[in-house]
DNA sequence: ATTATCTATAGATCTATAGATAATGC
DNA sequence: ATTATCTATAGATCTATAGATAATGC
């Protein structure tokens, strides 16, 4: 008789997982663009182009949508700081690990502004994540960093902001893109970035 | 009989400066956190502690609201980088426009990320602005930076995403204090990032 | 038998206005 | 006389549900 809640079903069909796919990335046109709250379903239904009512019976409402973004957005997020490898030759793993994150706000715009909305509005659905996973990580990056400069394989820098200037200047071209579409008024934009932030981050850390 | 329009009414009696001032300052909070969309009237009234139809007395709604606060911005927003001086020394130039736009994130967050949420969502009612004021003021720089480049006095980079790097840095403070603030749990911020700022760009443009 | 979808609508929330009343400035 | 403020509410927009119907899987 009960509505199965969406966690609690057993068997996904495929039209089940087509549909909820739909939906997610209808959403996320919709929550990167306007932000949590002035996203509405009525948004969402028009560009998956299922109804309303239709949207609810996959998921129990607006929020456990925007939830479920956030969650799949956390693995997508710290993957590329993940990969910085500590037995690497640092320079290069830190400008690899720069190169995957621009090549993510190349990629992947609507997942990084999503995330600067939900940060800029002081995470509020998110902040048991950036506790949890995102704060260990860090945790650990940060002190293979300051092993290396230790050992004087890089130079000396706040590890910690070192890594902040790689978060804003990466994501600055996709949630950002609006203004630097204006002011470079086309072109190709990552490549010509991609040699900047290169250089930015070589000629600061190499020995 | 007719409401005089805020644009043109003549005399602006002391509650009316004073008053006027307190709905924009209550509505960057609300603007700032929640976006256009997601901030209503009745968070604007309650944070002010005026009536929602007083508020309406003195704008004409909310719209009119937010483009009176973007437009006060700008001028704020542009002013660090109008005052790069073009005969002063290059590098201290740069460094102390770095240091400026860093005061700001640190004395206006607000303000910052009511312009973060409006760049994000395309810049629906800032883009104007963006194509004339800041676009031409963009070019004047970046002009200024490649002349410093030419005559050997900083080292070769892009001009352009000299700035995007120095907006996304010092910006990235305010916008993502959320979670920043998690990831240094306490602390004092801003000194270290200063210090950090000025060794990344020094190291980038000290021939 | 279960899964998927639709129409209709309840109930909450929002922007904005109407219309009356109080406070202020000549 | 004009400026400022309030109560009440119209009208639009939103989330979510009820209840019926169609499509699919044994």
């Amino acid at each position: 008789m009960e509505k199965p809640t969406s966690a609690a079903r057993k068997k996904t069909s495929r039209i089940q997982k087509k549909n909820r796919k739909l939906i997610l990335d209808a959403a996320l046109d919709v929550f990167s663009q306007n932000g949590y709250r002035g996203a509405t379903l009525d948004q969402i239904a028009e560009a998956c182009g299922l109804s309303k009512p239709n949207i609810l019976y996959y998921f129990n409402g607006k929020e456990e949508i925007h939830v479920t973004l956030l969650n799949q957005l956390m693995e997508i997020w710290l993957d590329p700081l993940e990969q910085m490898d500590p037995d690497g030759d640092p320079l290069d793993e830190i400008c690899a690990y720069v190169r995957r994150k621009l090549e993510m706000s190349q990629e992947f715009p609507r997942e990084s502004r999503l995330f600067a909305n939900e940060i800029l509005q002081g995470a509020p659905r998110m902040q048991p994540h950036l506790q949890t996973r995102l704060k260990t990580l860090f945790d650990e990056k940060t002190s293979v960093l300051a092993h290396w400069i230790e050992t004087g394989r890089i130079k000396q820098v706040d590890p910690r902001h070192l890594i902040f200037s790689i978060w804003a200047t990466t994501q600055h071209y996709a949630d950002f893109e609006a203004q630097v579409g204006v002011l470079l008024e086309g072109g190709e934009v990552f490549g010509a970035a991609q040699d900047y932030l290169d250089t930015l981050f070589r000629r600061l850390l190499a020995p």
